[in-house]
Formats: C-alpha cells, structure tokens, sequence
DNA sequence: GCAGTAATTATGCAAGTGTATAATAACGGG
DNA sequence: CCCGTTATTATACACTTGCATAATTACTGC
C-alpha cells in the first residue's frame, strides 16, 4: 500500500470521475453490509475506496448524496441479477418459473450481507421519499416479472398469486440469510418450489 | 417540563430501579424504530426517558449493554403478543390457524415501526452471538408453535410446511409493514389464508 | 429532625463525526 | 518542456459521541 516518506505527501493517481464514483460507492456497500450505516463513516469510505477523505465531497454533494447513489446502484444490479436468471432459462413456462424461484432463494441471492445491506437502508428508505419510490419501484418490478411468468402457466388471479409468491420467496430469503445454519442444504428450495407450487396449483419439481 | 431556574440544578424523583431500566429501554426502543441505531444516543435516549445521560451508566455496564437488553425485552414482548392471541381462539383446529394466520398479516404485528425495529438490530444480531442466540430461539418458538397448529389440523410433512407457511407469513408481514400503500384493506389478510390453505392442502377462509 | 446512602445530575474529556477551505501535484494541450 | 486545470491531499473546525468522575439531593431508617 502506498509506500511513503514520512513528511511528503501521499501520492496519487487522478482516475476518472466514473471509477472513482464507482469505488466510492463499493466501498460505502462493503462498509454496511458489514457494520450498518454507522459504520459507513466518510473516513472509513475513503480508506476502503483507496483515497483521502476530502474527495468524497469533491464527487459528491454531501455524504447523504453517496449514500442515496449507493443504494440505487445496490437496487440497479438486484434487479438486473433478477433478469439475469431468465436469460438462458428454457421455454417452458413452468420451467421458467421454477429457475426463476429456485434462484431466488439460494446464493448469491440468498446471502448474510445482502440482508445486511438492505436491513441497513429500510430506515432511510422509510424516511427519505426519494428512497422510497426507488425501493417502491423495485419492487413492483420484481412482482411483475414474477407475475408475468406466472401467467405465462395460465394461472388464473395472477395478481394475489404474484403477491404471495413474492411473499414466500422473500420469507425465505429473510430467514434463509438470517439463519443459514437452521435450514438443510436443499430445503429451502424444495420448500420454495413445492409452496408457490402448491400456491399456484401446479407442479414445478 | 421540569420548570427549572436557571443556574439551579434539575429536580428529581427517585425512581425504583424497575421503572428507570424499564424507561430506558422503552426510550430506546422509539429511537431505534424511528431513526435506526444511529439515532439511539445516550444523550437522545436519556432526554426521552426524562432523565440526564449520566443515569444510563447507572443502571447498564454500557451503552451496548443497555441495546442488548432492550432487543431481548422487544423480542419477549413479541412472542408474547404471539401467543396472546391463541387466547380467546377458538377450539376448532383449523380456526386456530387461522386467527393466529390473520394476526401476523394485520396491525398491530404488520407496522412500519416494528419492521424498522428489526431492521435496526439486524447488524448486532448478525455481529453478537449474544444476540443471535436470542434471536434464534425468538424465531424457532415462534415456528414451533405455528407447527403445532398445523400438526394439530392433521397435516403430514409439518415442519416443512410450518418453514413454507412461517415464510409466506414473515414476507407478507414485510411488504405489508414496508409498502402500506401497495395492498388493499384485505388483501393481505385474503391472500395470507389462501396461501396457508394451499400450502398444508386446506381450506381456511 | 438527622445522618447515611445511593440515585441522580453536572461537568469534563478524548475520540470521532461531517464539512469547509487551502495547498499541492498529476495530467493534458500548447 | 512548460503551463493551466483540476483531481487529490492536507488541515482545520465545530459538533457529537460514549464514558469517567465529581458534586448534589432525594429518600430511608432511626
């Protein structure tokens, strides 16, 4: 790490503005994923990101501007990891549905630190309307991608099944993550599969 | 307030020990369901109890010791509202299920606050085997009990359903409390029995 | 009433917080 | 090769944090 002359001043190279909004923004997930938002202090984001303090303030308005950038990046790549599952998914709608749950509740997506992070963010998401519409958004999203392969099954309420769906899966994300030791190695997806199976009406194992 | 003369010290009363601790969680409490752990400072913690910072320390090793004891007194109070509602139930089995059913998706359980609460402990929880100890056992009785009123309607793999149904339970309870705006009046309670009855393969509405 | 106890307040401190501003040095264009 | 721009560092400041300690005052038993 930056070997320097006790006395000179530490050197530096200028990287551009994108990567260094970009680590900055790493740094700040890493930081309350791991300790909360009060562990996300600026010296501690800057020391992760490989840079002084006083930059922060140079690509971003205030702290409280980082950590609302953070936290719609962090929703950007959910969404998009979301997608991702579907990609080289098969035809079938059925099959479909059951990559699309299956990957939901095992990792990466079921992972102590993503809940930390985003356990770390529900109280600025309740207090600033700004986060909440991001929050809001992403998660009608997430149910209507949900809803459209499950009416893609021919099931009939696609809505209230896309509701509870959504709701086991979090369910089991949320305890998946929170307790990875109370749960077998399959078990949460056989319990995933068989329950929005069982929801739905149709078999998905 | 405390009409006090200035330059003349602060009036008090002897509180029991009982009510002071008691106090002092509580304050706590509020302040973390309202602004997360950040916003529970001694001296914001000692202003609402109505009493100096210096008390806190009087009756708790430490700030942390003071958390700790206010998770553990906030997951008491839960699984006692749980199991308060088995009360005035009904003797039917499957009624049973479903009183203790509607009562986890509707307020008091589904609020802002208590979401914000949890949210707030998350990290400690994950850091302090303390309190993941507790949290553990607060979540396992809690299923437990959920089992016994599945295995109690004649329903075979109960444990698995008890994790399925606990899940659908915990995620309608966090959409619900996250997103108030985003379901209908009944909605979440139709959709929770619906659910539950399609998952241990009954009819509970 | 009076003294002793300890519950409670008051004060102080060292460390950490976000932010503002000044100093510097890395890079690009001439 | 030098000069201007600005990305980056350094320093300083006012404020907050948890905690330790000393000063007081409300209550209890006699």
């Amino acid at each position: 790490m930056g070997m320097q002359v006790a006395g000179a001043r530490r050197s530096f190279r200028r990287e551009g503005e994108e990567r260094r909004r970009e680590d900055l923004i790493a740094a700040a997930l890493d930081l309350i994923a791991e300790g909360g938002t009060q562990a996300a202090t600026v010296r501690a984001i800057a020391e992760r990101a490989g840079v002084t303090p006083g930059l922060i303030r140079h690509y971003f308005d205030s702290k409280d501007d980082l950590i609302l950038a953070a936290y719609a990046t962090l929703m950007d790549r959910l969404t998009e990891e979301a997608a991702a599952v579907l990609e080289g998914a098969p035809e079938h709608p059925r099959a479909r549905l059951a990559a699309f749950v299956r990957a939901a509740v095992t990792p990466p997506v079921v992972d102590a630190r993503a809940m930390g992070l985003w356990a770390g963010f529900i109280h600025r998401v309740q207090a600033d309307p700004a986060m909440r519409a991001v929050h809001r958004e992403s998660y009608l999203t997430f149910r209507d991608r949900l809803q459209g392969l499950i009416s893609a099954c021919g099931v009939a309420d696609a809505r209230a099944a896309a509701i509870a769906c959504n709701a086991v899966i979090d369910g089991l994300w949320l305890e998946g993550s929170a307790l990875p030791d109370a749960f077998d190695e399959d078990e949460l997806e056989t319990i995933a599969l068989r329950s929005v199976g069982a929801i739905i009406g149709l078999e998905l194992e």
